[in-house]
DNA sequence: AAAAAAGTGTGTCTAATTGTGACAATCCAG
DNA sequence: CTGGATTGTCACAATTAGACACACTTTTTT
């Protein structure tokens, strides 16, 4: 693992989030915040996440819900966060799948030292990664089997996907229909940020087409979006 | 996303409105500004809104209930405003959609950091407001579809439009029988405003005549209207 | 452990798209 | 009808994307 960590910060109060935010990312972290639930569902669709740091009371539905609902379709790690005198939660947090716990207030050591430790912990596990709910994807005339990480025609003829192919690929797919950004598809599919004249991901989607277009010279699945990004296309469906 | 976020003000006191807009501007944001719900919606119909700030207490509809009728129709994000000692409805603003909650009197670098937070959490998020429920546009005898980004003739020949042209043509097709300032257009295809002598706009419905009609000479579908901007004329229905 | 193969990203050149300036054509007020 | 303002369109410059070669990494094979 030698990219660095994205932590999602949730807490309602923006200050918190703010400050949070800034000595994560002076720490060299990478992190995106929400405010509620909602916002959460949104970033952990959006980003690849690493680590969530979530507060226990949020509007809406609470932190020991949200954590029940991520862990019923991930393992994420999650470190909850809770005011002081709530401490009788803790055992009812870790109940429900949180991997620590820490009270405000809290020093910035304690939160690194915690983040460190759990993302320490979680990358020793042989992470069998979150179990994908879905195993295959279908569109236009091809079929993505997830668990097996292979590309097939309608036919059921195989098509060699590199890794960082697959990644891009699986980015697309799941969303589908959707402007995105050359930076968004970096951090999707390979988990970094885009550096000044990055054009990798241009390199990766010419790689793609010549693969899956019927003519690559005017794509049909993967559109270009001039100064905006890429855009996939086609009707997904799962199987 | 490299275009200058656009916000909407939206209070009853011009001066607020004034000092408000003013130092947006200054900061580099393009700004609009309404007086209650009605040029709220009117403004939200015209350009691009890429952010609100929302007074809670509004002549006729009060800011809650047009934080809620905005989140019905689209997830643009809403920035309440309300004056000290009415810190009770917090909750209540959060939980009717709003974003983020700034207490009157506000400095102006407080909302400035609330403005930019606000922003940056959502940017990550799907492209503001294109969640079009209806994927095909037909008018005249072309058809569009929105989600392939193509345009084709009755006959399903696909003319080639580029990320511009088309951009542009969806800003028409949206907003059928109505008079389009160059400006409105180049907010709504482009995301940003006009610069002195810009006739970008122009260039590029020059572009789409000669594409889609019959006689670019004497145009049909997208008309000139002298002063004023460009009107989209045929009917367009759904498919 | 060394060698080979496959994969990935950067730099360069080419192609496509877009915006601007120029100038002609058109429109409208007086 | 005339003149200033506005619009249409072309050519060109600037920006952005595609393709490809090559260097650098990682993985696999020997």
């Amino acid at each position: 693992m030698n990219k660095t960590p994205h932590i999602l910060v949730v807490d309602d109060n923006p200050e918190i989030r703010d400050l949070v935010s800034r000595f994560l990312i002076k720490d060299g972290y990478r992190v995106s915040t929400a405010g509620d639930g909602r916002e959460m569902h949104k970033a952990l669709a959006d980003k690849r996440i690493d680590l969530i740091l979530l507060d226990l009371m949020l509007p809406g539905e609470d932190g020991l819900s949200l954590c029940r609902t991520i862990r019923s379709t991930s393992n994420i790690p999650i470190i909850m966060v809770t005011a002081k005198g709530e401490e009788i939660d803790r055992v009812l947090g870790l109940e429900m799948g949180a991997d620590d716990y820490i009270a405000k207030p809290f020093g910035t050591r304690e939160v690194l030292a915690r983040i460190k430790a759990v993302l320490r912990r979680v990358s020793g596990e042989t992470s069998t990664q979150e179990a994908s709910p879905r195993t295959k994807y279908s569109f236009a005339k091809w079929i993505l089997d997830v668990d097996k990480r292979e590309l097939l025609s309608a036919d059921g003829i195989v098509t060699p996907l590199s890794t960082g192919e697959y990644d891009l690929l699986m980015a697309f797919v799941e969303r589908p229909k959707r402007v995105l950004s050359r930076d968004q598809l970096l951090d999707l599919a390979r988990g970094r940020s885009a550096s000044v004249y990055d054009r990798s991901i241009d390199t990766q989607v010419s790689r793609l087409r010549r693969k899956m277009e019927l003519d690559p010279k005017s794509p049909e699945i993967i559109k270009t979006v001039w100064g905006g990004g890429y855009i996939f296309t086609p009707e997904v469906s799962q199987s």
